[in-house]
DNA sequence: TCTCGTATAGAAAGCGCTTGCTACGGCCGT
DNA sequence: ACGGCCGTAGCAAGCGCTTTCTATACGAGA
């Protein structure tokens, strides 16, 4: 049936483990043996069972990524940046050596079905993990996956956190990569209380996220800073983090307090949904009522107006993790690493009426 | 050091073969000794190793979904349509039999990476592969590309593609799922023609991919049918599929002709950046210059004004994907299924003034 | 010329699992 | 009361590769 390495030795007329040795470059071989072996895989077509090879030297060359959507620009970027470090040859050595398979898992924000992923890449003693975005905070949950990374660290697995805090009982992991969330938050919002604002609503993400509390609290810590704060479970809707999620919260939080002036959202998609809410309702932005995202997507700056937001550095993260994934960088100091949020202050925001 | 079949079945005083059947469930075990199996994989803590389950039994649980472009939602949210009908247990019988790894691979648009993960996966001897997207054009490529096809479908892949026209030379794959992307871009440039406009620009995505192949050959079409060719080559530019691309592209364009009354963008996401451009230079949409774009991602009714587009059924062709990757539905006939596209017509579009 | 180090190739023992076949009771049929 | 069958469990042969150890052939040093 399909072509062994067997058939390739019989075919060059050497053994098995010459073709081995040929294909791994890892020991001498005679360069006229090289070239027959390698024209006899060329001939045959020959392509390496991958798990029987991975079987015998113990090794895998699976990288798992976990996103909680993937339809998300937000986890895309970073996957991506992610992908193209630990993917292909010219890590180091000439050889074409480090050929990882660097595969994207969406677990769609489900507890389950990331411990299910974990769960599969460790059936396939994948080399590393690389875990993105927010976790749930359900304790239960977090037992688990903390219980299950400490696993995968044991059998070898390299695991990085990428734009999600570290684990709560000391991290089995080789890095992990934080968001400043809290910070950018504060900083967004005090930019809208230092534009006069003081009646803010926030359309927050769903609940037991650490993305959500987070900025959730940043927001918080600067409303309470300006003294502006009292109202703060009125002014604030939980919802998913995408864009019907936050038209629908905005109309939400119009009809509890219309005297509001801005809306902060979880995320840009969530402020992309805002902004068209308000604008259903016959507002105007940034005139009556601003708005504010967090992620800086790219299409973040094309929106009329642009979009005040926060902007993280998605690819650098992605890359980061991926390298430390791959082993091809150190890790931080104590293995956290605070990644900074910038403000970035655009059309959406302006001082309030009157 | 890793737990294996051996020490579970040591500890359950019983053969290997015998856990080894309680854990597929596919041999009558006593439920007793059943029960024994389980708790002593239970207390061990015990995890498959998969790649020697796969090389024994000769089957895998990997399933691909290439796509061009990770952090573009167009991709997203198809392989994230299609991971879902792969993924997970649930699928048919009760048991958590079909429990696949849908993993999916960047490729970045670049051919070379394209068949690199290919190889890949052939290595792990792929239960299926899902391609996304357009292809690329180039004929060394193509052949290339149809050869390793074939391989995959002699070894027992299931090779689906999504969004990208059958091969040319006899698909050697299970279904080819292609989107109407000659009439959609024909259609949108009707209404555009029907709106009054004749000099219409047009941002290509980039050369020899037959998605934009095809959505220009669509928008010429329209113009040759309403004798407003002519000027073709001139108003049309050629970019990559994303935003930056469309910014650059329609400044050139307005260079060339400043008389353009609309811009057709080769997507959505080039739009946005044609858009920008527009209104960097001082234009208004609709009023100056009419703007749509293709495939209806979830942004472009929000974004101001909303886009005029194409919209592309993403999640539907991307879950029957995974559908028909995982045999849970059977093949259009002939193996091919054409998507239709309908257009969308919002506020960016509008007659030209005067 | 003989021995020994070096370079290269092969033999063979697994890696951890699956599965066809065999073995063994106990129950039924006659 | 005996042969045969059914329901279970074990044996053992691989799956296709890697790798240690061993064997061979050479040229070099003595």
């Amino acid at each position: 049936m399909t072509v062994t390495l067997a058939d390739v030795a019989a075919r060059a007329r050497v053994s098995p483990a010459t073709v081995s040795r040929v294909l791994n470059g890892n020991y001498p071989v005679a360069a006229s043996t090289r070239e027959r072996v390698l024209r006899a895989v060329d001939d045959l077509d020959y392509v390496l069972n991958g798990q029987a090879s991975a079987l015998a030297a113990a090794t895998s060359d699976l990288v798992g990524i976990l996103v909680n959507d993937i339809a998300d620009p937000f986890f895309g970027i970073m996957a991506g940046a992610a992908q193209t470090e630990i993917g292909g040859p010219g890590d180091g050595s000439g050889r074409a050596g480090g050929e990882k398979l660097a595969v994207v898992c969406n677990t769609g924000g489900s507890p389950d079905r990331e411990l299910t992923y974990l769960t599969l890449l460790q059936r396939q003693r994948a080399a590393a993990v690389v875990l993105t975005g927010g976790a749930v905070e359900d304790p239960e949950h977090q037992t688990a996956m903390a219980a299950k990374l400490a696993k995968l660290a044991e059998a070898g697995t390299r695991v990085v956190l990428c734009g999600r805090p570290p684990l709560p009982d000391g991290a089995a992991v080789v890095a992990a990569l934080a968001f400043d969330n809290q910070g950018g938050a504060q900083r967004l919002t005090k930019h809208l209380l230092s534009l006069g604002h003081r009646r803010i609503g926030y359309v927050a993400g769903p609940l037991e996220r650490t993305t959500t509390r987070h900025r959730l609290a940043g927001h918080r810590e600067a409303m309470r800073g300006a003294g502006a704060a009292g109202d703060e479970d009125r002014l604030t809707v939980h919802g998913s983090y995408d864009r019907g999620s936050g038209y629908d919260a905005t109309v939400e939080l119009l009809r509890r307090e219309p005297a509001i002036t801005a809306v902060v959202a979880a995320n840009d998609t969530v402020a992309l949904g805002a902004a068209a809410a308000i604008r259903d309702r016959g507002l105007r932005i940034p005139e009556d009522i601003s708005v504010a995202g967090f992620d800086d997507l790219p299409f973040s700056v094309d929106v009329v107006p642009a979009l005040t937001t926060v902007r993280l550095p998605l690819v650098e993260a992605g890359a980061r993790a991926g390298r430390l994934a791959m082993g091809k960088e150190d890790p931080p100091p104590g293995g956290i690493a605070l990644i900074p949020a910038e403000l970035m202050v655009r059309g959406s925001t302006a001082p309030p009426r009157g």
